[in-house]
DNA sequence: ACCTGAACACCGTTCAAGT
DNA sequence: ACCTGAACACCGTTCAAGT
């Protein structure tokens, strides 16, 4: 039944196998394997993951194509351990959720997500591929869940506001940075498309054009995610009166 | 200032640039470039738009790579075609949203977008890749921003309603069915990685193991979807109470 | 006028030969 | 034991030669 052919990169099975430090192999300095990861990880947000070329890591490396397949069998690979060192960027100082409502500590680990993404936008079609379950990935999930439950969240409704948030989250910035909006100016570009189109057979998009497209994206981020953290609020506003039982204090 | 470059493929300007009716040339039957779009979205279905060969396709069509480059301009060009293609088959039944509220005809329509992803799940990173504004995309467009106008919404939160929703379910479909999870069997997987983790490092995560990959994703879909409902319906009673005027009857 | 075989530059990947 | 030049199969794309 179970399958004997290499796990796909960045699946549990994957990352299970990998060796759980970062592979010190005797006494040789660590350098090696998260240096060129962090070459990938500038070359992509340069010309994006796509356009990434392994000769050109290789070159940027001082080296050869071949000497890459030495730390990871293959483009696929090397993705995926991108992906989750922009994971590790993530940083919600702890600190300041001590006194917060969760309501409150929600906005900033999210706003802190988002705001990674944006800082490699061209990376974000990589994040938005697959569930991140490596080690970075794993700490932003145990952070957020913890945050959730320490709220009186029960586990059912913390594993689902994790799931909606995360969705969201990688949803609007894949919109915001997909390949077919890689300039910022792409915005005015955009209205004028949707100005442009004939008011008859589309009088609501033309009439939405400014709005569709004015809004500065940051505030758009907000809005919808206030809408999500409204629902939230009821639903366990809901939860709480039904079952009447908080999971911890 | 403007660039004299070729449009990138499915931004505005290159829908713009094409022809607005699907390119009848002289007399010949418009088969042609239709049925290269349908084949190839046969075989993404099969492979994945990665793994889509020209080569492949054109073995698929009994011709050669060369002829499909006479009705587009190469491989990316190709994908943005297919995926618009695909959004001309989210239906919504017109007829069903006439006697309903506006938050059950919104449902609607998102399970519809919602069930076609399903149904390519391994094109789907074609649509959360960019802004949809190819003629099918702009309909779904115009059909949703008519509804939320039609039932009393401001043109401001008529276009973030939809602007939220379609980030809502392209997000949640490409972590459905992302590269790294393509199977369905996958959340069992998940599910045993999660439960496998040392409970002292990650407690929340170990906790919330099966809350996080048992529920079915169809009712995890809704359950989001009724968050953001949810937001909005207040978002609403906000915008009416503060103004006080509908935007049309 | 339209189609296409054959080539081109380049990709990810492999391996035998180096040190 | 570790590295790597050089090759391999194959990709998207082009163009001169066919009909």
């Amino acid at each position: 039944m179970a399958s004997a052919t290499t796990p796909v990169p960045g699946s549990p099975d994957w990352w299970a196998s990998r060796p759980p430090a970062p592979t010190y192999r005797r006494g040789r300095p660590p350098m090696d394997v998260d240096r060129i990861i962090e070459t990938a990880l500038k070359l992509i947000d340069e010309v994006g993951a796509q356009a990434l070329t392994l000769r050109m890591l290789a070159d940027a490396l001082d080296s050869g194509t071949a000497t890459l397949y030495r730390h990871f069998n293959g483009k696929d690979e090397l993705l995926a351990l991108v992906a989750d060192r922009i994971l590790g960027e993530v940083r919600v100082p702890p600190e300041e959720s001590a006194g917060k409502s969760w309501r409150e500590a929600a906005t900033v680990a999210a706003e802190a997500f988002h705001g990674t993404l944006c800082r490699h936008p061209r990376a974000v079609p990589l994040l938005a591929a697959q569930v991140p379950v490596g080690p970075n990935g794993l700490r932003a999930r145990e952070r957020l869940l913890t945050l959730f439950l320490s709220h009186g969240f029960s586990v059912r409704l913390a594993a689902r506001a994790y799931t909606a948030l995360g969705h969201y989250v990688t949803g609007f910035a894949i919109q915001q940075y997909g390949p077919g909006s890689p300039r910022p100016e792409d915005q005015v570009h955009l209205r004028g498309y949707y100005r442009s189109l004939d008011p008859a057979a589309y009088p609501a998009t033309a009439a939405a054009a400014d709005d569709l497209t004015s809004v500065p994206l940051q505030e758009e981020f907000r809005f919808g995610l206030e809408l999500l953290l409204d629902g939230l609020e009821q639903a366990r506003l809901r939860e709480s009166q039904v079952c009447g039982d908080a999971v911890e204090r």
